[in-house]
DNA sequence: ATTCGTTGATAGTAATACTATCATTTATAG
DNA sequence: CTATAAATGATAGTATTACTATCAACGAAT
């Protein structure tokens, strides 16, 4: 039983799956078989069959399974902000802060007790392969409006304000910080695939690589 | 009728599309319906009524239509690679090159009458919004086997070559130069459709905005 | 005049992405 | 403990997608 939960805008589904048994199952096992399958081969009858439900029963509670991989994906950024703001509030120094963000955003995710109900490295898996799916479609502005980002851009925005205050005269705090936020996961999703895009493959830890290239662009672009 | 064509690796399609009038249909109006579409509602159905042709045409030039997106994207980097060397080839000094090569890169593309089977300006929209659609599959390590990512690959390298020149001691050259290449594209979509993730939308010129963005920090990141 | 390569026409299939309806089970409140 | 509502299951059906297969027609080269 978890103490804390991540509470989603209700714009994310139709139904809360936090709210029910079947909800939840729906999310555990969609993880386990987007990060299997792949988001374009998972489909509401194979995650119907694997729950022993039926597809109806899931459009109870997502619209599509686009809406489910944008649930999943906003609940793997309010996990971020959430684990960002334990470890960090006690830390005064901006440079500190950001730094620690970055190791956080950047260091190999494990199965974490807190939520039984979520594989935190499957749901990791699937934000490195897939999370650009989200807005990369022609429904961006809608779902946009509807606030389906504001996990990611609230994230965004709390580097953005960091950056800004190391350094208040650099322009591009927010493209900065979005372009470190998808770095970190594209360097790993090379690293995997196309090794000859990045050198954390040849790197003894990747992870540990992939924290000082991204700590290392961010710091020395913004001149501090 | 172009001088010059873009050569691309056979194991790009299963028949040439630059060998037969079809083949220069299928690509020019794909170029057209996925710019318009998206990728996900394209389909080979409705490029064979744009074209008036049939579904089973089009198969003879690609598999699938994941194979012809990955061609069209191929063709783009191609295309920047040739226009990176044409550009570039009388400067001697690698921070210049570097520098143009950040400008080529993140400039704004109009119609060019090099290629008139060919609308650069929507095929940009298609690498902006549907490139990292090519490798983000389960098939990514097969695709990749074969060479489809070549063209991507090299460009990579070749700018990595030219930070190692700057600064041979510098660790991440690949990592770097592969998020430099990617942020370019994803800023300006994010200036689009995602506007708080980014100043580009805020300025004057975001194009050129994007231009001194990714310029700025690749060259304080290698501390040239 | 024949043959080859290209395209068109047509048909068909399994899977996908839903929607709708109604029965049944489960929880909850009076 | 029963009535009622909520949640789920069972079933069916549809339009579209992503193909594959076959054969005819046409034009260009030999």
């Amino acid at each position: 039983m978890s103490v804390i939960s991540i509470q989603l805008s209700s714009n994310l589904y139709c139904k809360d799956p936090q709210s029910t048994e079947l909800g939840k199952k729906i999310v555990l096992y969609s993880i386990k078989l987007i990060s299997e399958l792949g988001f374009e081969a998972f489909t509401f009858k194979k995650l119907s069959v694997e729950i022993e439900s039926t597809e109806a029963s899931i459009y109870r509670y997502f619209d599509n399974k686009h809406r489910l991989l944008v649930y999943l994906i906003a609940w793997y950024w309010a996990w971020m902000e959430y684990k960002i703001g334990y470890e960090t509030h006690h830390l005064s120094n901006p440079h500190e802060k950001l730094d620690r963000i970055v190791r956080l955003i950047t260091e190999k995710k494990v199965p974490y007790d807190t939520f039984p109900d979520i594989d935190e490295e499957a749901l990791n898996k699937i934000v490195i392969a897939e999370s650009d799916k989200t807005y990369l479609t022609k429904r961006v502005d809608k779902d946009n409006q509807k606030g389906l980002f504001k996990g990611y851009k609230s994230l965004c925005d709390h580097i953005a304000a960091l950056i800004l205050t190391i350094n208040p005269n650099f322009t591009f705090a927010h493209a900065l910080a979005s372009t470190a936020l998808e770095a970190s996961n594209q360097q790993v999703f090379f690293a995997e695939h196309l090794p000859s895009l990045t050198e954390l493959s040849q790197l003894e830890d990747p992870y540990s690589a992939n924290y000082h290239f991204v700590k290392n662009m961010i710091f020395k672009t913004i001149d501090a």
